[in-house]
DNA sequence: CTGAATTCCAACGCGACCGTTGGAATTGCG
DNA sequence: CGCAATTCCAACGGTCGCGTTGGAATTCAG
């Protein structure tokens, strides 16, 4: 009965999911072709199907690996004062720093505005202890508790990812070139700290 | 030699890039079809390609023709103080509020990245009168100078500006359901206010 | 009315991509 | 070795959308 080990499956899941996430990443669900998924993994296009149905269900198995993957690499449990809330803002932008396909897919994602996202429940477990870590710390003072926690935690990630989601955008604004990812990084967790920083 | 008058071609190109927006706010670029915005607009799909070439001359026609109308509509000249800059956080947050279209359609524009945007000098003098008048405003020393002028836009935008682009994310943040559009506007402007308010 | 100019549109060629299928290659097992 | 199970893949049918084209309908000038 034991399943065999020939052809090293799973190795070969990664590559097609490794691509999967590039792909995705880069021209968003409706620009993506199977074909070129498979090419760039170097497997035949059919694996795809065999092992992860069609197209949107493939996006929604690689969308919810990247977010386990940012959850596990950008923890957040305590926070205490507004630096940690810059701490925090700061180290979300630098996982986006180096790796951008996470919110290019959620911008993707969010473009699509499906009446349901896959695996919301989990998702939305995982936001919860980021919102209930900000209301820790404004019930123990040490945060400024003037926004409702939910809506601090949310326009903190709002500062970390609009630069990713309007590109453009930034450039344009910073014509005068005098803009780097470290200034922006140094702005945005200043700007958190402001957020964050208890009313005088 | 006169040009005829016959068919009102005026309204017909009207038609079309109404219908146009609609479209690619909704599916993007790869995702719009030419012959539903023709259906759309209950014209064919042939006249597209006379009137304004081919997709992605359409798409950067009706981002532009947006850009203009939402510089018409939320204008800014002249900022005095935190409130000032809450203000037209909220008058920006409640413009896309009624056209969703045009923040979606700078979203779709971001995620194709392209290297250079249509229009860029245009909008690039755009971006750079608003930065100017938060310059001013802080020469003034009406609202913080902790953060350059440009950052300090960019970032009261991304204020704004994350909601749509992230709804899914918005929605799973505030799962008790305590959060609307209004609730969402208070935040953000409070949230401005202190990005705003001088350092004490 | 006749003819030229312009707007409109039905239909087409062509290419691309999705998802499938039939069978070949590889492996473990008896 | 022979057999069953499993992984792999080249090729295909069907659909869809882009951009074009040939000609019909409408308008205006003479």
């Amino acid at each position: 009965m034991l399943v065999g080990m020939a052809w090293n499956t799973e190795e070969t899941k990664r590559k097609l999911k490794e691509a999967a996430v590039a792909e995705f990443a880069a021209h968003g669900l409706g620009g993506t072709t199977m074909e070129r998924i498979a090419r760039r993994a170097g497997v035949n296009k059919e694996r795809l199907y065999t092992y992860f149905g069609d197209k949107p269900r493939l996006f929604a198995t690689v969308l919810a690996d990247e977010l386990n993957k940012v959850a596990a690499a950008v923890p957040l449990d305590h926070l205490d004062g507004p630096e940690a809330v810059a701490e925090y803002a700061g180290a979300v932008y630098a996982y986006h720093a180096e790796h951008p396909e996470l919110t290019r897919l959620l911008l993707w994602e969010g473009l699509l505005d499906l009446p349901a996202v896959p695996d919301e429940a989990s998702r939305t477990d995982y936001y919860r202890t980021k919102v209930a870590a900000f209301e820790r710390a404004q019930q123990s003072k040490t945060i400024s508790d003037t926004l409702p926690a939910a809506d601090l935690a949310f326009l903190v990630l709002a500062l970390a990812g609009w630069w990713y989601a309007v590109p453009q955008m930034a450039r344009m604004m910073h014509a005068d070139s005098s803009s780097t990812p470290a200034s922006a990084k140094a702005a945005l967790m200043q700007a958190a700290t402001q957020l964050a920083a208890p009313s005088n």
